[in-house]
DNA sequence: GCGCTTTGTTACAAAATTGAAACAAAGTTT
DNA sequence: AAACTTTGTTTCAATTTTGTAACAAAGCGC
């Protein structure tokens, strides 16, 4: 599954051709520019989902650009500095760069950070999960299921224990926590389990596999937990049923 | 002007009388916890904005409440470590948090992330009015038509899914998302796959092919998606249809 | 109108994805 | 320590998705 699209604005090439390489290799796709006129370019063509912004550029003071891109889109902004200044670094931050990371830096930082932007960028795009907090302690779904979030436990209409494992109940409400989204499995991943993820995983299609036994649920016609192939998985409902 | 409440958990308590005293005078209401029981106490019972976390804590580690919170609150996590260990930065973005500093920092650093972290939050909020490149969770275009971009999926005006595949939805996607632009083959195959694109390649063609016999659109006379005859195909919608 | 190029269609093949089952490994309880 | 529970690994099957190749149809330039 593609990560996003990352413009690497930086005027040395060598740089660019490792940092692409390398973003390339974990599921970006990099456009690159190596001044201020190419990246404005190519910042109006291509929907972005990052900008990695260099502030020496031959035509330009990078830091000019951080509002430009703010008006043009909302990729995230990760400045990317040959000196390690507070003040740069804080106006830039106040400018509006979501980050900034001084160079030299390790690729695997990197990564790390434009994930994590993404992330919250994405998450607040979540319309139907919000916090947990503010949701019931009990939520009803399907033929009379009732999830009970304070005893770690799912109940069917009879009122009695679905016995589910700590896993699947993790899975369960993370899935019902986000009605109608499709969950990729690397976020149920990251969402119940500590640890890495690795994309040949299968765990948890296991898992899914057994909660589906559970609730009776046939991944053929299902009624509750929806396989949405090359993605994920999704919990089916109703707003109301969820809300 | 009251700009959030930040939720401090340190057990360097000199620390947490700095920080909050810096928070406070930049308009932030703080609250300060000393260990992990405490913590999540107080992310139980208040509402936050940010969470500032020390990674050392008296009853556990501070880094496994990152999912905990996660499972909590929408608020930022910025990691605050006594170490700058590359590893440990990255376990930590990838676990969830928003941000890393590495003691001693700058108060006007810290602030300056605070406040960017926030604001990255906000804006994935306030999602689909501000910015033209905002990009919607479900496209209304056509005949009753409606992309569901959580769901990974077309209905139609009965609510009838279309049963597209991953791939032909995300073709869908890129051209919805580029109403009324002609993109090529090569942008297409850029925008929705991983490797790299032959320009004998009659993929994407295939595919176009596919989604139009589901979207019943005829290429003759196409009402949706319409051949530039040597660049490429385009969505063609009204501005209001696609917004 | 003709020739050439580009795009559309179709049938079949190849590749990818996910579900099921069995067994193993790890964790928990007695 | 033994028994039980939970989770992980592996293999295979079924189904779906995507690619290939050949031919047809449409579009364009001369």
């Amino acid at each position: 599954m593609q990560k996003g699209t990352v413009l690497s604005i930086d005027d040395d090439e060598n740089l660019q051709v490792v940092i692409g390489q390398f973003l390339e290799d974990e599921g970006y796709r990099v456009i690159t520019a190596s001044n201020v006129k190419a990246a404005l370019e190519k910042a109006d063509s291509t929907p972005l989902d990052a900008i990695l912004l260099d502030l020496i550029l031959p035509d330009g003071e990078g830091m000019s650009l951080i509002p430009q891109f703010q008006n043009k889109t909302n990729a995230a902004i990760i400045v990317v500095s040959g000196k390690s200044d507070t003040t740069e670094k804080i106006v830039c931050l106040e400018m509006g760069a979501d980050d900034y990371m001084t160079k030299p830096f390790e690729m695997r930082e990197l990564s790390a950070r434009i994930k994590a932007v993404i992330r919250r960028m994405d998450s607040g795009n979540e319309g139907e999960q919000v916090k947990s907090s503010q949701k019931p302690d009990k939520i009803e779904f399907g033929d009379g299921w009732r999830l009970d979030r304070a005893q770690y436990q799912l109940f069917n209409s009879a009122n009695e224990s679905a016995d589910l494992t700590t896993g699947e109940f993790k899975l369960l409400e993370a899935l019902v926590l986000s009605v109608n989204r499709a969950l990729s499995r690397e976020h149920l991943f990251e969402l119940t389990r500590e640890g890495e993820y690795d994309v040949y995983d299968r765990a948890i299609d296991i898992q899914i596999a057994r909660l589906r036994k559970k609730l009776g649920d046939d991944p053929k016609s299902p009624k509750i937990i929806k396989t949405v192939r090359g993605v994920g998985y999704m919990f089916c409902g109703d707003q109301d049923s969820a809300a």
